[in-house]
DNA sequence: CTGAAAGCGCTAACAA
DNA sequence: TTGTTAGCGCTTTCAG
């Protein structure tokens, strides 16, 4: 058949031990005699045996296994967070399942479904909002589960991330400070977008600032969405002083059509963007940008679930704000 | 239990039929008769039965599992690439295992052993060197695989890519017209890179061109790497007059640094990037690159994948050349 | 078209 | 420390 057929009861029998002294070397080698272990693991290494792990999760149901739920991965800011989670999922020993949902609530819920269905020992969602049933579905899994890239009040189990909304305020006090009182906002047409208008929107309110002119595109969005997002802003208000774009793709469009325009930047426009892609700093101008530490934050959801697996008593506290900084540069 | 503990034989009795039956109407509904089929699927819903596929895989040794291995999720062309692949697998019902090396060969092969030990119906590596170990690994397997971002004469079972010489002369050819003779290369330290600068030189030397001036730099490469980069290159050799950089990151920080120097680009020295990150077009100026369809290559990965794993009897060629195209703006 | 029997390969208890 | 005895929950034959 496929790999060679070595099976367990082999390595048992060529080691002259029984079937559970060689998955005690595998899985705990310490609770094994020296001399033994050794033997086993020669005899393993000599057979070039694979264990099945689908066998062993069967039996322990416990698969190793974390997934992770994405909107896309063509956006550099989730593809880092995987690579953070990724990475110390791995050192933790745990393999990661893969899944985009391409920003439908109801492929979320399928995928769900698909790794529940695995018996993967934790969950990673991106942003708070699902169906009732990935919420359900979860909760009865009793599984360890991080949302991320958003914060609320009363996660499925853990959220991991930093307030839009705050992060929207941010900006508009930014801008505000710097006298501009004709705004704009460019997005995608995606709930941590809308979360950060609503923020961006409320603090000009409240400072008497009048209405925010706004265009959304479909995610995921392009640079080109974000130079015809602009010039569309610009046919509504022509006096536009200020645009906040919900992530720095937007912004980057926005930039070119400036330049296209002839419009500078921040002399009559300023321009923000969100995330702070590597890219930003290297933008011209540099872009004004709100920090994000996609990776970290990867990082920090893979170290809490690896926590919460381990089933130590330590107690994981249920909402992890890391924040966000105001990456101020040329641009506005 | 964990999820509710509805077992497929909770639902036979509820359906008051066997449990293969159930099984049946799961994985192939139309050898079920109708009205049978239906009594089972409404008992399906009405339990919220959620079948373990761990104990399919077990009994079928079919995981309906693709495990990729990429060296870091970081760069948005591997990002793009698993954004395809993972679309396409999808739709066709199989889930992404995914693991990244850090560009790390035994990395790599300690994932594959994992992999394996899952029983995953197909497996993709990025690049066509691998140890030994792998390579035995996967051919014993016997399980389709796809080795991508580059091409081979001796896969293991299927490469998919394009020739990362032939991009690297294409350049150097670009470049040779415009009139340049000092030529350098500005390369992240992996071994596709390395292949693009073989095919560079080797064009530049078949044109009596001379010495090609190199700098190298730790994967994964960033924009203050390119800027470094390229300010080594120009130590060494003041007179540069183009420079090929194995990747568009690179290239960035190469143009940032030219800005910084206030060195025109191309009239002083031409630069030219690899993969055509939508960025780039963006770029002041527009960087000239050389365009690969990451995504695309992910999509085409996945489509052979399922046809190979579908068992039909149709021959899959083992070596596809999706190629590449010189994308000429402005900076080169 | 449906069912009965027989595992898939491993780990969890418990015992020795 | 090591071994024994039972499954984990499904799919595969093969009958009926």
């Amino acid at each position: 058949m496929k790999p060679s057929k070595v099976l367990m009861s082999d390595v048992a029998k060529a080691a002259g031990v029984a079937r559970v002294t060689v998955s005690r070397v595998l899985s705990d080698p310490d609770s094994v005699a020296p001399a033994t272990r050794a033997v086993v693991q020669e005899a393993v290494a000599r057979l070039g045996y694979v264990p099945n792990l689908n066998a062993g999760t069967l039996a322990s149901s416990r698969s190793r296994i974390v997934g992770a739920i994405v909107p896309t991965l063509s956006n550099a800011w989730f593809a880092d967070t995987m690579d953070g989670l990724s990475k110390v999922l791995g050192a933790a020993g745990y393999q990661l399942l893969l899944g985009q949902t391409g920003y439908d609530a109801d492929a979320e819920e399928k995928l769900v479904d698909a790794f529940l269905g695995r018996r993967v020992d934790a969950m990673v969602l991106t942003g708070t909002t699902h169906t009732a049933g990935v919420r359900t579905k979860l909760q009865k899994a009793g599984i360890p589960t991080a949302e991320c890239w958003d914060l609320c009040d009363d996660p499925i189990d853990m959220v991991v991330g930093f307030s839009n909304e705050a992060a929207g305020e941010a900006v508009a006090v930014h801008l505000l400070a710097q006298g501009r009182r004709r705004f704009g906002f460019l997005g995608a047409d995606e709930d941590r977008a809308r979360k950060r208008l609503q923020g961006y929107r409320a603090a000009i309110a409240r400072a008497g600032a009048g209405e925010v002119t706004t265009h959304s595109a479909a995610p995921p969005t392009s640079i080109d969405d974000g130079a015809a997002g602009l010039a569309q802003l610009l046919t509504v208000e022509p006096r536009l002083q200020a645009v906040f774009c919900s992530n720095d793709t937007l912004a980057m469009g926005a930039l070119l059509e400036c330049r296209r325009r002839g419009l500078a930047v921040p002399g009559d426009l300023s321009v923000v963007g969100f995330s702070d892609l590597p890219v930003a700093a290297a933008c011209v101008p540099p872009l004004t940008t709100v920090r994000i530490a996609s990776r970290e934050l990867g990082e920090r959801v893979g170290q809490l679930l690896a926590r919460r697996m381990r089933r130590e008593p330590d107690e994981v506290p249920r909402i992890h704000d890391l924040g966000f900084t105001l990456a101020v540069r040329e641009s506005g």
